[in-house]
DNA sequence: AAGAATTGCGCAAACGTTTAAGTAAAGGCG
DNA sequence: CGCCTTTACTTAAACGTTTGCGCAATTCTT
């Protein structure tokens, strides 16, 4: 039915090989045969069989991509950087989304061993042993981003949430908060939402000023609506915080609504932080105090790391960038 | 190197055919040596070559899907449910982002054919004649999503987008503006935006309401500053519009942004009409009117009625989905 | 108990490409 | 002119599966 290049080599009158060889660019064809060669495959409509080409080559031109959700602008953010950065050098992304679910990211591995990739990009350095392990074994070149580990199963690219979470703990406290709330996910759901929480609940500890953490640590269907419920929950309380830090912005968003529904103000009553610095704070007139996470840069050095590495050239373990802490309105001023 | 089904063959002292018999789970392999097999492959690690299996099987389980961009909870809601529909079933995605560009379209889908995939999934059903022509060449199953028309390259889901445009202009006549202004994006850009536009503005013109459109067509760096940017714009005009509809709800948010900054108030001053309710809507204090656009459905749907294809079921050629309108606090009341 | 049907398996070929090894012709050099 | 190198190609084998066919052993029929 399809065209192969056994029957561009019977038109062409020359061997299989050949026209293998014309195609790819590889020396030993003469300039007219490879011309007509081309020409040919063109009106024939050819088109190469990547089954066949992985088979023997024992390796494809994909490479698997698995981010925990899609609804946030930062997995957005590296997988458009890496479409880009990827589509150029002709591989094609196998996209997965975990739903923050570790077992499945395995389970999704499993599968895409069997297309012997080219690359392998996770998101995050927390993984189940059985997948550190199955990638270890396997020899293809791995990213980690978002997160960073002294361990990578390969290499990384990303943040320090640890980090992050004292860098914006430390200026809360600065600012004269003193009853930090939080609205987490549920432990082990996100770790890295976790890692910026224990930064950030560490950085209070040491200034001597909590012990108890108030946390709201419930889901709802959507990040606005999740981060309204907790800013809810936490703001009802007696003790009520005097600022609460959000998993990410768009819990912020939520958790800010919630205040103008229980009549508080922001910054006057409450503080309230967000993650990430999400695009649509550029043009809120009550911009979020957050924290600006570098994801394009992210995406971008990501893919040119794969790539480096598919050349064969050696890469950073760990690439550490470091978000940048945007003060806005939603806490008081210095 | 890695272990393929001849080494389990050995292992087990049967032939490489009933290896893969046994772990296919099918007929002709008695329960003693399909059990001893499973368990031989299990301990030996076996992973399955998927470029060989599709080499033979001429097509593999695949599913590409193009969307225009992934900065937009649409497009992150369709991905989503087509990930959870198709991994269930063994499929993996292969997904590309051509930024609006329908000759990167092209150049994705040529290369995906090297992979005989599956199915396809498209956004739209606006497409380049040579990427028609080749799909339909192909014969494989292929799905035209978010647009609808009657001629599909295979079938389609989603919602029409004239018709949108219409339904939201008719109730903003209802509510009494006469003079709509449109941010938009350049003519061919994003054609289902352009389709919602022509919707809107003939249903003005049809009730004599508007000659010259007012139209801003700039485009940002990221919707919400493109949004504001156009509404600055719109504003800024002597006959200033008493409504603006914008290509989405990104664009909107930053609309009512630029409003604040000129010192506008909506709905007093100026009525905001977006489009496809972001889930950020539902938590907002003063909402914004809008269309809620079934974008989860139609992504389950396109996955179900794919699958149902690759089971060599046929399916509607055309599934018009309606989206809902949502009055908001961005327009004035009734 | 003889023939027919069924079960459980092996053998060989095929899928489309790449790669290694080989060969004939052409060109270079003394 | 004879030898060596280079160029342009061919042939054969390999990659790991699946599939169609064949064949023996077992079970079922009458």
């Amino acid at each position: 039915m399809a065209i192969n290049i056994k029957d561009i080599a019977t038109a062409c009158d020359v061997s299989a090989p050949t026209v293998s060889r014309a195609l790819r660019g590889i020396e030993g064809v003469s300039e007219a045969k490879r011309h007509e060669i081309l020409q040919v495959a063109e009106q024939m409509h050819y088109v190469a069989n990547a089954s066949a080409r992985s088979l023997v080559k024992a390796s494809s031109d994909l490479v698997g991509v698995c981010v925990p959700t899609l609804f946030n602008d930062v997995f957005a953010s590296v997988l458009d950087g890496l479409c880009q950065g990827l589509a150029k050098t002709g591989i094609s992304m196998v996209v997965h989304s975990n739903s923050y679910k570790q077992d499945e990211e395995l389970k999704w591995v499993e599968r895409l061993m069997s297309w012997r990739p080219a690359g392998i990009i996770l998101t995050g350095t927390y993984h189940l042993p059985r997948l550190r392990k199955i990638i270890r074994a396997s020899g293809i070149p791995t990213a980690e981003i978002w997160d960073v580990s002294s361990e990578p199963i390969d290499f990384c690219v990303g943040i320090d949430h640890a980090k992050a979470g004292r860098q914006l703990a430390k200026y809360a406290i600065e600012l004269g908060y003193r009853r930090p709330g939080f609205v987490q996910a549920p432990k082990g759901h996100d770790t890295r939402a976790d890692n910026r929480f224990n930064g950030a609940l560490e950085t209070f500890r040491e200034a001597g000023l909590v012990r108890e953490p108030m946390i709201a640590r419930t889901i709802r269907s959507n990040n606005f609506s999740w981060g309204y419920a907790g800013a809810l929950q936490l703001c009802r309380r007696r003790d009520r915080p005097d600022v609460i830090f959000f998993v990410n912005d768009h819990l912020a968003f939520g958790g800010l609504s919630a205040c103008e529904t229980l009549g508080l103000s922001s910054p006057r009553d409450i503080g309230l932080v967000g993650f990430n610095d999400m695009d649509i704070n550029a043009v809120l007139s009550r911009k979020l105090t957050t924290s600006r996470t570098p994801r394009a840069r992210m995406g971008r050095i990501a893919a040119e790391h794969l790539v480096a590495r598919l050349h064969g050239v050696s890469v950073p373990r760990v690439t550490e960038l470091t978000p940048m802490l945007k003060s806005g309105q939603t806490t008081r001023a210095q």
